[in-house]
DNA sequence: AAGTGGTCTAGACCACACC
DNA sequence: GTGTGGTCTAGACCACTTC
C-alpha cells in the first residue's frame, strides 16, 4: 500500500478534471476499477467519490454503461426550513411574537383543495405577528387540522408559538413549498407599515403525515425580504 | 448469516422509529455496533443507512458522543435550477426565446458589488425575454464577465441562448442565489402585458470560477408565477 | 454472456471528544 | 485512556443493461 488516499481527495481530483474541461460534458470517464487501480486505493473508495459527483450533478452513472460527465449539469440551491425564532435569534436580534387571530373555521376552498381535506371538517386557524427587535418581518396565516393534531383546541399559543408546538409534538413525513410574490392588501400593509400594494414574498407550505395533512401556512414577509441562499 | 439487509430499509425502519416516537427528540439512539448486531449485519451498513438519516436532519451524530434524534429537525427544500428552455419544454410548451438588448457597458454600482469587480471593467449586458408559447414569462438580464469568457463579444446570441452557451462553454465552481419580490417598472409591466406596480417573482445568481466572477443574472418572472417544490 | 455500477462483509485503523 | 463515529480495504455477490 502506499499513502492512503481518502474519498474526499479523489472527489476533488476527478471534480478538478471536469471542471477544468479536462473530462467534456458527455465524456465517458474510466470505470471505477481502472479510477482505483490509477489512484492506488480500494473499488468503493472511488465509488464513494463518485457517488458525490453524481448527487450534485456532475455525472449521470449507469449500470453496464460507466459514468458520463453531465452534459446539463443540473444545479440545486438548497434552502434551510428554520424555525423563525431561531432565524431572528441567529441575526442578533431579539425576537416576539404576537397572536393576532385565533378561530375555529371551514377553510376557504383553496385551502381545503391544498390540504386535501372533505368540507365539512372545522379547521384551527390562527394568525401571528412575528417580529424582529419590534419590527414585524413575517405575517403567519395557519391552518391545522385537529383530527391529527388531538388537543390543539386546548393549547395556550401564547406562551408558545405554533410552529414550535408542532416541531416539539409531531413530526411530517412529507410535504410541499412554495414560493411567490403578492401585492400587499391594505390590511397587510398596515401591519408591516408599508404602502398598499407594495410587493411582498409569499412562502406556502403545507406538511403531512402520511396521507393525513397537518397543517398549511402562509408566511408573508415584510416588503424588501431577500432569501439567499449557496448553489451547489 | 440470516437474510441480508440493506442499509434502505435499516434507514427506513430507524426513521419509523423516530417519526412514530419511539426515539423522541433528544434522545440518544443505540450505536453502530449495537444497531448492527440487532439487524445482523455489518457495521459498515449501519453507518450508510445513520448517515442519511442525518443527512436529511433527523440525526445529530458525534464522534464519541453517539447518535441523537434532532430536538429541532432542520428541514431542506432542495429546487432543481435548470434551463429555461428545459422548464418551459417539460411543461409540453413550445419554447422561444427574443434577444433585447445587447450593449458593452460599466456595470451599475450594486452589480459591481456582488460581482466583486473594479470599477474600470466594462461587462457584456444581455438582456433576453423567455417565452412559453409566445407568451412572455422570464424577463433576463444579465452581465457577464469578458476577463473569464473569452470571445464573448464575438458570440451570437439570437442563434443560442446566454444560458445554454454558459453551460456548454464554462463551469463554475460556486456560485448564490437569491429570491425576492418587486412591483414592476413601467417598462416591465409592458413586457407583460401587465399592470404597473404588479408583483413579480425575481430570481438573482451570480456564478464563480474560483475567484473569478463569471455573470450575474436577474431573472424577473410573470406576475402570478410560483416556484414549487417538496420539503425532505 | 459480459461489463459496469451498487452494495454488503469483516476487519482494521483513525479522529475526535470526553474522561 | 476510552468509546464513538468516519473511513478504508479486499473480496464478494448482485442488478442492470447492452451485446
Amino acid at each position: 500500500m502506499t499513502t492512503r488516499k481518502s474519498w474526499q481527495s479523489i472527489h476533488d481530483e476527478l471534480r478538478r478534471r471536469i471542471v477544468d474541461g479536462i473530462w467534456q460534458p458527455g465524456d465517458l470517464i474510466p470505470a471505477e476499477e481502472q479510477l482505483a487501480a490509477e489512484f492506488q486505493c480500494a473499488r468503493a473508495t472511488v465509488n464513494r467519490a463518485l457517488r458525490g459527483l453524481a448527487d450534485s450533478g456532475l455525472l449521470n452513472r449507469r449500470r453496464r454503461v460507466g459514468s458520463r460527465v453531465a452534459t446539463e449539469p443540473s444545479r440545486y440551491a438548497t434552502l434551510k426550513i428554520d424555525i423563525i425564532r431561531l432565524e431572528v435569534e441567529q441575526r442578533g436580534a431579539k425576537y416576539r411574537h404576537a397572536l393576532t387571530e385565533r378561530a375555529q373555521v371551514l377553510a376557504p376552498e383553496r385551502v381545503q383543495y391544498r390540504m386535501n381535506l372533505n368540507d365539512d371538517t372545522e379547521l384551527l386557524y390562527i394568525c401571528n405577528l412575528h417580529m424582529a427587535d419590534d419590527r414585524p418581518i413575517i405575517y403567519e396565516e395557519r391552518w391545522l387540522n385537529p383530527v391529527v393534531l388531538h388537543g390543539i383546541f386546548d393549547v395556550d399559543f401564547s406562551a408558545i408559538s405554533v410552529n414550535e408546538w408542532l416541531v416539539r409534538n409531531v413530526m411530517f413525513t412529507r410535504g410541499d413549498i412554495s414560493f411567490c410574490a403578492t401585492n400587499l392588501t391594505e390590511r397587510e400593509a398596515q401591519l408591516f407599515a408599508a404602502d398598499l400594494g407594495e410587493a411582498a414574498f409569499v412562502i406556502e407550505r403545507t406538511t403531512w403525515q402520511d396521507e393525513q395533512c397537518i397543517t398549511s401556512v402562509r408566511l408573508l414577509h415584510e416588503p424588501g425580504f431577500s432569501m439567499r441562499t449557496e448553489l451547489i
